[in-house]
DNA sequence: TTCGCTTTTTGCCAAATGGCAAGTGGTTTC
DNA sequence: GAAACCACTTGCCATTTGGCAAAAAGCGAA
């Protein structure tokens, strides 16, 4: 908890009243691998932050392949923001690739602290803004760059990560099949 | 303007009271084609609306090479969030793709936008995400999909800009090189 | 129109990637 | 231990893309 604060406190002042507040909203998640934080077909009805773990956004494309579009790392967030906002149905499914720690907030407990606490709506968007423009440039760097040089970067951002899930995953994130990326993975050795 | 202000009564109400203070507060800017808006290392000191035309978003990578990193549709917003933000020099170039008509707020003005209209914060804070989740579903599908398809859905949300801009600059959107691009051109004919 | 400049196309070949199927290796189950 | 299962690797070949340079096309200025 004391990270998940700390984070906040990075986007704008709060004082001990008003963590307070926020604590008393926050609701531990615990997630075995590979269950799910999210499905498609569902609202995205809390507002999470991972406090240990990683998990991965995915969806079907419309050949049915699963497309991995981004990983979630700790001391991030992970809501869908379209269907929490909107309230309609996720397009992705959310699943824990490690065990993960999710603190999460109901949606009527975050608007909750939106009256509440004044200066909390100027953090809240700092938040998402930081959380998109990240994706952003991740996702931007993987259309910029080649393939190896991608994984590369995957391999340094999560070392103990690519030997621990599916290959498959890993390779629709970057956006190239599973056997060119185990081809990738033979040319590194 | 009246584009500007339907596009902010999507995400939430404003009185009368409060259009006329963000009137108040706009400038008309035009923007010949090829002009920019931004340069790398200039701090992004303004939120701005794009009510006519297209802009592209660039960098330079290690290599040199300028980077198309995504288009700006009209009726869209145009800033370096991380810049305009956090007051740090922009690392990206914000040019005139066409001629544009922009609306703009001084970073002054904007933040007395927020300390003078209740809910302000919470328009820009949804404001801001619809434009970030749009960037990263437009990214997520160029790495998805393969070239050509791309391309053809680039022709489909552009259908006049193709032909109009250096087809450098849409190479390195798709991620791919120029001359690639233009055998996929070929190909389709 | 012609010249000079820029952009785009094309040819050539090498490298990367895809598609498919078979093979390999590891784990689980009985 | 054998069988079944799963994920990953590999072989084979077709297709796509890259790198480079030359040719062609487009465009503006004189």
């Amino acid at each position: 908890m004391e990270d998940f604060i700390s984070y906040l406190l990075q986007f704008g002042n709060l004082n001990p009243h008003q963590i307070e507040l926020i604590i008393k909203k926050a609701t531990q998640l615990v997630l075995k691998k590979d269950e799910y934080y999210l499905e498609a077909g569902q609202i995205s009805k809390q507002f999470g932050f991972v406090t240990e773990g990683i998990l991965r956004v995915s969806y079907f494309n419309n050949k049915s392949e699963e497309i991995t579009k981004y990983f979630i790392d700790e001391n991030n967030i992970v809501v869908d923001l379209e269907s929490f906002d909107n309230e309609i149905p996720s397009i992705a499914y959310v699943q824990a690739m490690t065990d993960c720690n999710i603190i999460v907030f109901a949606k009527r407990d975050w608007q909750e602290l939106l009256n509440t606490i004044i200066g909390w709506d100027a953090i809240v968007r700092k938040i998402v803004s930081k959380a998109l423009l990240q994706k952003v440039e991740r996702i931007s760097s993987i259309v910029a760059q080649d393939a190896t040089t991608s994984y590369l970067t995957f391999l340094q951002k999560y070392p103990n990560l690519a030997n621990r899930i599916p290959l498959s995953y890993l390779a629709s994130y970057l956006g190239i099949t599973q056997s060119s990326l185990s081809r990738i993975r033979k040319n590194i050795r």
